[in-house]
This record gives C-alpha cells, structure tokens and sequence, in this order.
DNA sequence: AGCACGCCGACT
DNA sequence: GTCGGCGTGCTC
C-alpha cells in the first residue's frame, strides 16, 4: 500500500501520514493538493512525499485514506520542499501552514479557476432590528431585547443577548457600517453559534462583502528602452553576468544612489538569465512599486513574464501560478510571497529596495522575504541581487564581511546632481508662525517654488489632523478604549479615530477626568497640513495623499495625473507619497517633522529615519532643476540626520554600528521577540514570566540574553493584552535551540487563552 | 485551528 | 438539575 507524507492545514509541527485514495490505483505526484479527514472535519494538505514504512502496526495511530484529490498536477516543484522544511523551522510555525502560505491558491473551494472578488463576512442588522435601530442606538440593547419579546415573542438567551450587545456597541462605534464579522468574534470567542441565530431569526443579517483591493495598480510609466550603459552600469554587469552560467550561489549587495539607474541592469541581469535558457524572479516592496516595475519589465519580456502580488484576484493569480509553473513563463515579478513562485532553473533572484520593511510579514508565518530570497537563492545554487540606496545595516555589514560582494554605483543616469538640503532646527528657529507646523525658511521656499511655476510635497508622516486630544488643565490624553493609544482627530468627520483598531467616537468637548472644556488637539497630521498650506498659500492648487483620501483607487489616480499634468502645485501625503513617484516638476521637498520617528522604542529607528530621508530626498529634482530639500527637525545634530543631509550611507553605517556593537543589536546579534497577548492581564503576565522562567533554566550559559518580560510598548491593542520577552544571542543556533524547546513546552507553559507568537528576526519591535 | 470533553459556579 | 464559561487535549 502507499502511504503518503501530507502536509496539513493545522498547526502541528509534523506532517501525517495518509493512504491512497480509496477507489484510485495511480500514485500521487508529489506537490499535489488533496483533502484529508483530521479528526471530526476534512482540511486541505499537500503530499509532500511517500512514506516507506515497515511495520504500519505499529503505529500508534490508525491511517486514514485521502478524502479527497483537490488538484491532480503539483502545485509546486519538489525542490521546494526543503525550503518549506527550513522555513518551519527557523521561524517555528506549522509546516502545514508554511505551505499554506507559500501557496497563495485556495484549492479549497470549488472552483478556483475562476476570477473571484476577494470577499469577507459582515454583520449588518436584519430585518426585526432595522425598524428598532434608533431605539437600539438610543436606548441600548435591552430596548430592543424587550422589543422583540413583545412583538414577535422571540425570547434571546443570555448568550445572544451578550452577542446582540456586542454588535450594537462596536456597530454604533464604526458609524453604523456592517461589522466585520471577526471584530465580534475576537472579542467574543463564543460568538460563532450566537451570531448565527440571531441571523436565523432575522436579528441580523450575514453577508458577504467585496474588499476593497490595493489601489495601486497602474501608474503610467514610460517604459525605458536599452540605453547606452554608463561606466558604472557595465561594471556592475560585468561582475554579475559570469555568475549566471556557473549554477554557485553568489550573494550581492547592489548599493546605487537614487536615480544611478539600477532598473536597467536587473533588466539586461534577467535578459542574460533568459538568453542562458533559465529562468528569473524578482522581488519589490510593495505593489505600488510592482506596477512602476512592470511596465518595464513588460515592455522588454512581454509574454514572459508573470506578476504575482496580493492585489491579484484568485482567478489572475491562479492563471499567473499555473503559468509560471508550467513553464510557460520565465520571469517572475511580485511583493514579498512571490518569493515562493514555483519557478524551477533559476538563473537570477533580485530584491529591489532590499532594506525596506515591507519585506517582513507581520502576521501568521512572520517572514522576511528578502532573507528567503538569499536563501533560495543560496538552495538553487544562483546569484542574488540585494539593490538599495540605503541598504540595511544587516546587509551592509555582510558585505563587509565579504559574505557579500558589495556593488556601488554613485553617479546619477543623467549626471543630475543630488538635490541641496537643508536642516531647519525647530528648537532654535525663531518662527513668525508657531502656530503653525511652518518654519518661515519652508514657507519661504514654498512661495518661491509657487511662484516658478514648480511642484511642492510636503511630507508628514501621520494621517488625519492631530495625533492626540489633550487636556490642557489636567494633561490627560485621550486613549481608545480597546487599544490604550492616543486618539487622532479627524477634521474631515470631526471624529475621533483609533489608528490601530479603526473604533471611531465623537469629538469630545470636555475633558473625562476634570471635566475641563480646554481640550484641543495637539500636534500635526497631514489634514492639519493641508488646512494650514491653504489658509498660507489661498492661491495654490495642493492635493493630500494619504491612506485616507487614497481608499478610492480612481482618487489616487487621478492625483497622480494632476501633477503629471501640473495641475497641482502643492502635494501633501505620508509615507506612501515618499516612495517610486518621480515627477520631473516637483523642484521642493518639505519634511514636517524628520525626527517624528526617533523616539520609538526601536534599535532600527535611526535606520529608518535615514532611510526614509534618503527617500524623500530623491523625490526632488527628478527633472533638469536641481532639486531643494528642507528638512525639519527638533533633533538637528542627531546622526541620522546630519548624514542625510550628503546621502552619506558610509557615514551612517559606522555611527550606527558604533550605536550597536556594545548594545549587542543586529548585526552583532540575532533577536527573537516572543509576544503574548490574551484578553486577562493576569494570564498573559503569568505565561509570559513561567515562559522567561523556563527560557533561563533551560539555558544556563549565558551565551543568549534573555530580556524581560515586560509589557509591549503597545501594551493593549484591539481589547489584548500585550506581553513580550526579547531573546539576544550572537549564536543563532543556540537562540534556535531555546526557541524550539519553549515552542514544544508551549502547552503547558502558555494557557490556550493566551496566544504565543515567536518573532524571529522582528524588524518591528512595538 | 476546530472540535469534543469535562469541570465548575450560577441560575431556573 | 442544566446552561454557559472556561481550560485541556487531540488530530495520521
């Protein structure tokens, strides 16, 4: 008989073994995906291979036969499947759900072939409760309990009652819109059947609703066409190519100046690759950057090529899948999962912007894309392509290493020169304005730009108007009930918003602790921004882009067109705004606050915060102008900042390692960042000190430091408690040991109530 | 993750 | 009694 090693949707640490098929005589491949019987229910698995065993008696189980063939042809070649079984390991999660993850199909439902709108369960009121929805807004649930009584003689159980609530209370609070229907249960795990029949009974209503996808689609690019390369370009090739043809891993770290023209050698790097007869992925950040890329590389590969990213809808990326794993296509181009493309003879792996976060999945399996790439890079036996303009200090210091090759270019394409920046130093500068979040240097700069007929953006790194409400005789700042952060003010709907749980509430005008009326909000988001450019500069034509106005896609866009077009003069936005739009126009870059980022609890912030300098720096002066920066800040002698001002990456790299050496942060150490999280303060406490106490008996050495247990610097997000302990260690071995032992003690060291997640390699700390 | 089972306190 | 709210254990 055959027995088959299946991988399977739960989270168990091993794979099972499952028997043929019954009424089915051909063997499985290998890759395909099947459903299995798992105790009461059937889950999706993957066979990832044939189990040869002696004596089946054995066993202290009784196999079962595969319930079900989902997929006949493999879903993914068997050379991954060593990657899949480094992945579960290294980061500890189930190898079920690692494939889960990695193949981003849903084989699951009956037709995954067809292109579906990617939907999720809301909760709306039903019938019985809509004619009562204003007593039910005024009076509580308990009117509309007694309501329903009366009338239709529907008596609720406690449990419903408890349910009905819930759902008034976070219905009322996101402005009567259908409730995601994992708000509720979250928050009330036992919400499942309740919920279920008040919708029976007409009480509310479940249905399905389309979520809106990634607005970033298709910024107009015109593709560039093989030029004459500069000197820096070729020898950067010239490095790169001979390691095609060899089949050695052979790691790069690609450090280019914004704008040195790094898309033409991933370019001519994958045509090489495809004229040697092999195949190619690369890696972006994020979408918005994917379509910038792609209609280069579409316009050099056409048919060749396959996009992967979360903004597909299952049937596209269903059809991409099968495409690149036929071989029907030889170049990849996706965000962070599509590094798991089921590409076979690779030839060439790039990770474009390899320092940015984005690589990093925060939830579920909790990988680093870019980390995946060196290593699948290093698995395939192909160079890889690690390409920043600010690389991360990890990276850097390998090249330093020589784990790296370091490749550098310095000159821009077009020998433009870098934009002049300057430091205003909110601390000193005497203002004519403090009111305002305006220097007189940078409304100084502004006028002028508006008066050249040239672009402004000014970049804030906070949405809505303020990012706090606070009392101005008692100093209380106002927190959200679920999350203890602080509220930000919203302008636009004159509400309150919560940025981590989206819970909204009315303004308030007098303070809960004092009962003070001097409550305002405090400090600078960017619709306070926008307001004050207007009332500075009446005359001007200014547009805002954050993740507020840029819900709507057609908005987003249309923006973009309007610079495009010089239709707009002043461009306010966040983060999103600081990243792959280049606009020949745009002559001034303001930074409202550069050293917003520098007071996180964070060893990376000062990384970032040059980073995103770097960044926003080379949005300026794209164009024949040489491009003006002002850059304002409270801390203008910190490092990261003074460096930022010359693009000095070298300088940077030695005052921050100096900075992390004798702490012992990466790259001198590996972390992990265990978290705890559970609705009782007490349990997630406790679990998380019997955690830290095993952790150190186990591990007596003293060779990995073991750091806390201490609260989150978020300590309660979405009604949890947050616990976390912070692992240090040189030795990742020995950091991989203690990891492994705390995770197979997990059941009886964390009670199910609390939820225990391992972080390995955290890039955010919070 | 689900799902069953079993325990315990608080009500009809 | 028995309902609802946990905690615990298992899945080839």
């Amino acid at each position: 008989m055959v027995l088959y090693e299946v991988a399977v949707d739960a989270p168990l640490a091993t794979t099972l073994t499952y028997s043929q098929p019954v009424e089915r005589v051909d063997p499985l491949p290998t890759g395909c995906c099947v459903r299995v019987p798992l105790g009461k229910r059937l889950v999706v698995g993957y066979i990832l291979g044939v189990v040869h065993h002696q004596n089946l008696d054995e066993q202290p189980f009784t196999v079962k036969p595969i319930a079900e063939v989902l997929l006949e042809s493999p879903l993914f070649p068997p050379a991954l499947i060593p990657l899949y079984q480094w992945i579960a390991r290294y980061y500890l999660y189930p190898i079920g759900k690692v494939l889960r993850t990695a193949i981003p199909l849903t084989p699951g439902s009956r037709s995954s072939q067809r292109v579906r709108a990617k939907m999720r369960s809301v909760i709306s009121p039903g019938p019985l409760l809509l004619s009562q929805l204003s007593t039910a807004v005024d009076h509580g649930g308990d009117a509309v309990v007694d309501h329903l009584q009366r009338n239709y003689s529907i008596t609720l159980k406690p449990a419903e009652k408890k349910t009905l609530q819930l759902f008034l209370s976070i219905f009322c609070e996101h402005e009567q819109h259908p409730i995601d229907r994992l708000l509720i249960t979250r928050q009330y795990p036992g919400a499942s059947p309740r919920l279920r029949r008040l919708c029976e009974l007409g009480i509310l209503e479940e249905t399905d609703e389309q979520v809106i996808r990634d607005p970033f689609s298709r910024v107009m690019e015109t593709p560039l066409r093989p030029v004459q390369l500069t000197r820096e370009q070729k020898a950067v090739l010239e490095t790169v190519l001979p390691t095609l043809a060899t089949g050695n891993f052979s790691p790069f770290l690609l450090h280019g100046v914004t704008g040195c023209g790094k898309t033409e050698v991933y370019l001519q790097t994958v045509q090489h690759a495809l004229d040697l007869g092999k195949t190619a992925l690369i890696l972006v950040p994020e979408i918005a950057l994917a379509a910038q890329l792609e209609s280069h590389f579409y316009a050099r590969f056409g048919a060749q090529l396959a996009i992967l990213h979360s903004g597909l809808s299952d049937g596209q990326r269903f059809d991409q899948w099968q495409a690149v794993r036929s071989g029907k296509v030889s170049v990849v181009l996706g965000a962070r999962s599509a590094v798991f493309a089921p590409l076979e003879n690779i030839g060439v792996i790039i990770v474009d912007e390899e320092h940015e976060p984005a690589y990093k999945q925060e939830d579920g399996l909790r990988y680093n894309a870019r980390d995946l790439a060196v290593l699948r890079a290093k698995m395939t036996g192909c160079p890889v392509i690690l390409g920043s303009a600010t690389p991360s200090v990890v990276s850097y210091f390998h090249s330093m290493q020589d784990k790296y090759t370091l490749l550098t270019m310095t000159t821009r394409v077009k020998e433009q020169a870098l934009p002049l920046v300057e430091i205003v130093d909110l601390t000193t500068t005497k203002r004519s304005r403090p009111d305002l979040a305006f220097s007189d240097e940078l409304i100084r700069a502004v006028a002028e730009t508006l008066h050249q007929g040239k672009q402004s953006l000014l970049f804030v790194n906070r949405r809505g108007f303020s990012p706090f409400m606070l009392c101005r005789d008692c100093g209380f700042i106002l927190q959200c009930q679920h999350c203890h952060v602080s509220l930000t003010l919203h302008r636009k709907n004159n509400r309150l918003l919560c940025h981590y749980c989206g819970a909204g509430q009315p303004v308030h005008t007098i303070c809960p602790v004092c009962h003070s009326p001097r409550i305002t909000g405090m400090g600078i988001g960017s619709e306070r921004v926008e307001e004050e450019v207007k009332q500075l500069f009446p005359e001007a034509r200014v547009a805002r882009l954050d993740s507020d106005t840029a819900v709507k896609r057609n908005y987003y866009l249309k923006v973009l067109q309007k610079i495009q077009a010089r239709e707009i003069d002043i461009l306010i936005g966040t983060q999103m705004i600081a990243k792959g739009l280049h606009f020949p126009h745009i002559t001034l870059v303001g930074v409202i606050w550069a050293d917003s980022g520098l007071g996180m609890p964070d060893y990376k912030s000062a990384e970032r915060t040059f980073a995103l300098l770097a960044q926003v720096t080379g949005r300026a002066g794209r164009g024949e102008d040489r491009g003006r920066v002002i850059v304002q800040t409270y801390q203008p002698h910190h490092y990261s900042i003074v460096l930022a001002q010359n693009q000095d990456y070298q300088a940077f790299f030695t005052s921050e390692t100096a900075v992390r050496r004798p702490l012992g942060y990466p790259p001198f150490s590996r972390l992990v960042n265990i978290r705890f999280s559970g609705l009782r303060e007490k349990q997630v406490e406790e679990a998380a000190r019997q955690s830290a106490s095993f952790l150190r008996q186990q591990h007596q050495h003293g060779q990995v430091e073991i750091l806390g247990p201490s609260p989150s610097p978020l300590p309660k997000l979405k009604n949890h408690i947050r616990w976390q302990l912070l692992l240090k260690s040189p030795s990742s071995p020995l950091l991989h040991a203690l990891c492994e032992a705390l995770s197979s003690e997990k059941k009886r060291i964390c009670p199910s109530s609390v939820t225990m997640s391992i972080d390995v390699d955290p890039e955010n700390m919070m």
